[in-house]
DNA sequence: TCAAAAGTGTTAGAGGTACACCCATGG
DNA sequence: CCATGGGTGTACCTCTAACACTTTTGA
């Protein structure tokens, strides 16, 4: 069925998804074979001889969840001589992003093998895949500061709640505090008017149907050009 | 010799090295074998199968040109399938940062196979080497951003001007523009000041022997410490 | 008409930019 | 004593943090 692959390369994702009811989450597979059978894992595996490294990750992850991801980044390679029991095994690791309607439809497949775990409430993971999933972390933490992550995390219209509470979320981590104690270092107002005016969100004439009380939230959107050439130009963006 | 090694594994860096006088400079080897024999490539070879990748990296720049480098960090990895033309090679790039002593000692010896080069009048080079030189020195420009990369470009202890030098160098990257003409943009006496008042460089109560006219500069050093807290609790370094 | 959520306006002060000015040396 | 490079002081002004206040909904 598969190609030939390389015997001593490997790739890994760890898939972040996020919605204000669910929290930031995890995507893991429970491993099916020797070593580490059953336990939770990061979905990967061996990359294949005339695939890049991206497509093996793309083509990994369909098959072991049946997902597709809308962003995909390189994050680290890590090739410690001991990290796998089976042989010298270097692998390439990647960081992904899901918006929520990927997020949920995983989430309601057959469970079994492939399921979202709430950062705070992670499973023992196989070799050294706990190490990968906290650098990952790291790294989106720190993406928080100079690059719009919500672009990717968030549905295409959203109230701007969600993009605060996403912030905040970020912005407590897994430390002790919770997300609302933050509220006092981001301000609520304030970070709204630095998002508008750096241009990256741009205010529609929809508004969200109510959810309980509370006069109904105007939605936004990103703007994807604005997005595009600050990629370019590198960001700057200082909460 | 040398112990087994992986067929499919390589590491390759991308040595900077900067002085006032020489600007910022790369150093690279010249190719004794095929492919690309005598052609020019960033230093690098097989990782072998009981070494860490960090050690390759070190092994290899020791083995082609006798340097041995300060600070070493991650870079990318490249693994597209037809990077190189003996088979599938995937390749983990590190940028590494020398100071001006290793600098000088390397540009003085054999030179025939090893050799620093000018940012800005760098040759043809093997593989997809350009890509990943290319890469790096966005990196590193990026980081002038974020983390205090003088620390491991300049001597322990410098007059203030070649921290400040070394910062224009950065801007005017190999744009167009001279690093003098972005004296507008960051301003010598204020761009001082921030750096006092962020605590990472400490006055010394020496000054430099005088080269030419004009009042002698006191000398500075970084604080190892400042440094070491900004690493842990992440940078935020905006200019 | 009250509570809750969203949104607007305003103000004090911190901090950065720009620049005038002073210091120390060589020729 | 002038040119050159190093260093200090300060005034203006922008931008932001903080918060009072208004709007719009559900119950």
């Amino acid at each position: 069925m598969s190609g030939q692959t390389l015997r001593n390369v490997t790739v890994d994702a760890v898939v972040f998804g996020y919605s204000p009811e669910q929290n930031l989450r995890v995507l893991l597979v429970k491993r099916k074979y020797d070593p580490h059978i059953n336990q939770w894992a990061l979905p990967g595996g061996f990359v294949q001889l005339e695939e890049s490294l991206e497509e093996a990750v793309h083509r990994e992850l369909q098959e072991e969840t049946g997902i597709s991801v809308g962003y995909l980044e390189q994050l680290y390679t890590f090739g410690d001589p001991d990290r796998d029991s089976r042989r010298r095994i270097i692998s390439v690791a990647y960081l992904a992003l899901v918006k929520p309607d990927a997020f949920e439809l995983v989430a309601s497949t057959d469970a079994a093998d492939a399921r979202w775990f709430d950062i705070r409430e992670l499973p023992e993971l196989a070799f050294d895949h706990q190490n990968i999933l906290e650098l990952a972390f790291k790294r989106l933490r720190n993406k928080v500061f100079y690059e719009p992550i919500g672009f990717e995390l968030l549905d295409d219209k959203f109230p701007f709640v969600h993009l605060y509470h996403l912030y905040l979320t970020m912005l407590a981590g897994d430390g002790p505090l919770q997300a609302d104690e933050f509220e006092a270092q981001l301000e609520r107002r304030n970070f709204k008017r630095l998002m508008l005016k750096r241009g990256l969100i741009v205010e529609l004439n929809e508004r969200r149907q109510q959810k309980g009380s509370g006069r109904p939230a105007r939605l936004y959107r990103f703007d994807p050009e604005k997005y595009e050439d600050m990629k370019k130009e590198g960001f700057s963006f200082e909460l």
